[in-house]
This record gives C-alpha cells, sequence and structure tokens, in this order.
DNA sequence: CATTAATATTAAGTAATTGTTAACAAATGC
DNA sequence: GCATTTGTTAACAATTACTTAATATTAATG
C-alpha cells in the first residue's frame, strides 16, 4: 500500500462520527469528519480522501447532494462514496447509485462488516491506479511514478508539464484531445495561460520524442500516434 | 463499452436462476448460469465473465469454497464476485469477504438495486469509460474520438467541418439532410455562410471518401448512402 | 427541348489556427 | 545566493481551413 489510506466521515450525529473515527483509526486508516454537507465539500477538497462515508440524511444539503457535487470536483476522481442511511427503502438506494456512490451500507452499522467493505474498496483502489501509472507502448514506456520515459531503451526525462501533457495524450494514443481538454487535465480549471502554451509544449514534445508521433488536429486539438 | 458484459449466475434454485436470467439478459447482458460450485467453477473458466453472481448456500461446494477457488483461477482475475445470500448474519457475511467477495447482497434480490450495483461494478471494470463515438458502417467506420475515418483500412483525416459534416450524414445513413439541418448542425444558428458552402464542402467528402456514397437530392438536401 | 432553378466546380481570397523563436519570469537544485 | 532548468508570453511566420464568387453543369418542369 502506497501509503495511509484518508477516509472522511460524514454525519450530523456526533456519536456516529465518534464511533466510526475509533474503529477505523484503529484499522490504520487516516480519518477526518464533517458534519455536514457543505463542511464535507470543503474538506473533502483539501483533505482529498480515498473514500467519504456520507450519512443520507443530513439537515441543510443532504448526502445525495453532496454525492453529486462532489463527483464533479475533479481532484476527487479517485474518491469513493458510501453511503450510510437507515432508511433502506428502495428509492434512497436508488438515488444514491443514480449520485455516483459507490456502495450503500444500512445503519446500524456493524463495524467487521464496514471494515471489510472499505478495506475491500481500498485495496481496488490502489490495484486500478497502480496499472495506471505505468503504459506501454509499441517503442515506448511510460512510467509515471519515476517521470520517465524510455524510448528505445534510451531514458527521457521530461520537466512536470511536458510529462503530464505527454502522458496524457499517451493514455489514449489516436485520441484526439482538444485544447480544452488538454488545458484542464495538465494545467487545471483554475490556472489561465495564454494561447500558444500548449503549442510550445508540444513542440517540445515533438523535439524530444519524434516529430511523428504527435499529430494535430486543427481546429480540435492533438492527438499522439504510435 | 468494449463489449457485452457477461455475467454467471450461480443459484441451485432454479427459480432465481430464472429471475437473475430473465432481468440481466433484458438489461442487456450475457447470461450464463450453473446450479452449484463445480458447475460454476467449470462454466468460469470456459465462460470468463465480468461478473459472478453466487448464491452461499449451496448443496456439495458452497458458494464460500467456490469463490475462493475461483480467485485462485488466473483468468478469472477481472472477474468480479457478488454474493447472493438469505443468510444476513455477520459470520456469513464476514467470510464472504474472507474469500474474496467484492460485494454482498441480501436475498430477496430487489431487482432494481441490483442492477444499479452490477451497472456500477461493470462500469469500475471498464473503467476507461470511453464514451466512443464509433460509427460502424459496411466499408467505413467513424471514430470521433479520434477524429478519423477508416475505409477499407485506410485511414483518412477530414478537417473539423467537413468531419462534422461527415459524420452528420452518416449517423444516419439514407437519411435526408436538408441543408437548413446541416446548416444548423454544423455551423450553428448564428453564423452565416453563403450558399455555395455545403457544397463545396460536399465537394472535398466526395473527393476523398468517395463520389457515389454521397446522394444530392434536389431541392432538399443531401444523404449518404453506403 | 427550352427555361429555370438548383447544384457543381474551380480557383482565389480571407480568416483562423498553429508553429516558431526568443526573451523573460518562476521555480528548482546545488 | 547563484546557476540551471522549466514555464510562460509575445510577436511574428507559416500553414491550413473555410468561404466566396464567378462560371459551368445538371435536373425538373411545362
Amino acid at each position: 500500500m502506497p501509503k495511509i489510506p484518508k477516509i472522511l466521515v460524514v454525519d450530523d450525529d456526533p456519536d456516529i462520527v465518534e464511533i466510526l473515527r475509533y474503529n477505523l483509526s484503529l484499522a490504520g486508516y487516516e480519518v477526518k469528519s464533517a458534519s455536514n454537507g457543505k463542511e464535507c465539500l470543503k474538506k473533502a477538497k483539501l483533505f482529498i480522501p480515498e473514500l467519504i462515508l456520507l450519512d443520507v440524511m443530513m439537515p441543510e444539503m443532504d448526502g445525495i447532494e453532496a454525492c453529486s457535487l462532489l463527483k464533479e470536483i475533479p481532484s476527487l476522481i479517485n474518491t469513493r462514496i458510501i453511503f450510510l442511511s437507515a432508511r433502506n427503502e428502495d428509492y434512497t438506494q436508488l438515488s444514491a447509485f443514480d449520485a455516483g456512490a459507490d456502495d450503500y451500507i444500512s445503519k446500524p452499522v456493524k463495524p467487521k462488516i464496514l471494515l471489510k467493505k472499505i478495506a475491500s474498496i481500498i485495496k481496488r483502489i490502489y490495484s486500478e491506479s497502480e496499472d495506471d501509472h505505468i503504459i506501454k507502448l509499441n517503442e515506448i514506456t511510460i512510467n509515471r511514478n519515476k517521470f520517465v520515459i524510455i524510448k528505445e531503451n534510451i531514458e527521457i526525462n521530461l520537466p512536470k508539464k511536458e510529462f503530464e501533457l505527454f502522458f496524457l495524450l499517451a493514455s489514449k494514443p489516436g485520441n484526439v484531445f482538444t485544447r480544452d481538454q488538454i488545458m484542464s487535465r495538465v494545467w487545471g480549471s483554475e490556472v489561465i495561460v495564454g494561447d500558444r502554451t500548449i503549442d510550445v509544449h508540444i513542440r517540445k514534445l515533438r523535439e524530444k520524442i519524434g516529430d511523428l508521433y504527435f499529430k494535430t488536429v486543427k481546429g480540435v486539438g492533438y492527438k499522439f500516434v504510435q
């Protein structure tokens, strides 16, 4: 396991928060908590947990709404959400899944079961995302952890931005990424940089890796071709 | 979704198998079934399903044992297992997770919930979640993500407007699109361009893809014919 | 078959996008 | 704190796509 998994517990009942916090901490997780939807969103953005345990019934913003909003936060792309609820009716479960929940547990929660489920989900997160760190193509291997690419047995070091741009493009060879997509995924949605920045980075990739790998699709964006 | 997800249903009660089979087939999955642990192992090896719905209580080999054995089969590395059980006691759930189950559902199963859970798991398996806009015709494949069309194994690159026009026409082969429709869908409602612009683009498509594919319907518009 | 309206063709002009370079700023490493 | 690397910008060049205009061709209709 690369690091200590982080879990955010969200419930308006302090007792439940305490029970969960106690059990999860004991099990070796790093735990933070929030008592309502708004606080949850705020903390989730900073904490970037692997997992959020979300109570459905909360004052102000309920869990379903919070979940929908959480799912829109790009940095939480790898965060899974489990709903906790006393209400075991169908429609709640359905809207939970509609809102993007990854699982659903009915209260009263049995800690052992919960811990097992969590262990299973955490394990899945790591095993999935580890594959994502290496891309192997015909002639090129990209190692995201090492920030290095290997082309014909020669190591090419790329600076961060260049690497991220390359990694994005190479993650789906042949696929066109629009400038907007590139912007939001390499630079983020808050950062504003000039129009020519992407071009310049593409240029550097072409210099270092090879002209023919990077194809311009005018009016649309760029794609990586093998 | 790369292909039709496969699900193996394992239960010794033929009624339950039928109910599940019916619902899952209806939902678009490819379903096979087994009535005991041994049969399950045999079929799973051949079928290599994405998902196995496994009854806990079965004669001879129970679900827990079957699960443990399934988890040892290398070709089933990507297969998820969900347990189905009438017994909702802790120890069963625990041993289910110990045996490597990915989820646990109590009978009686509510089909809607089950389908949602399955959809969520399947989606996760195909985590690439390529919303591939691909149109496959007899001789031509159009890939909207890659901005490329392939005709007789030869890639043809089209500039943006030409591609959009082509994609529109090819989205409904045989259908006539009026000039107005083409205008509003390729150029948008605000843009005002001259009358001959569409013709010129059609001309280029005819040059690049083939004359006979694009039929003029005089006084109306154009259609793509195979 | 002549007339007319719609579409086809071509080449050239215009607009838009992308490429390149160099200079500077910011970050990083020593 | 200094040197080096990386990131961004700006100005301009180059390229490509798009549109137009002028003319030719085609198809439908009486």
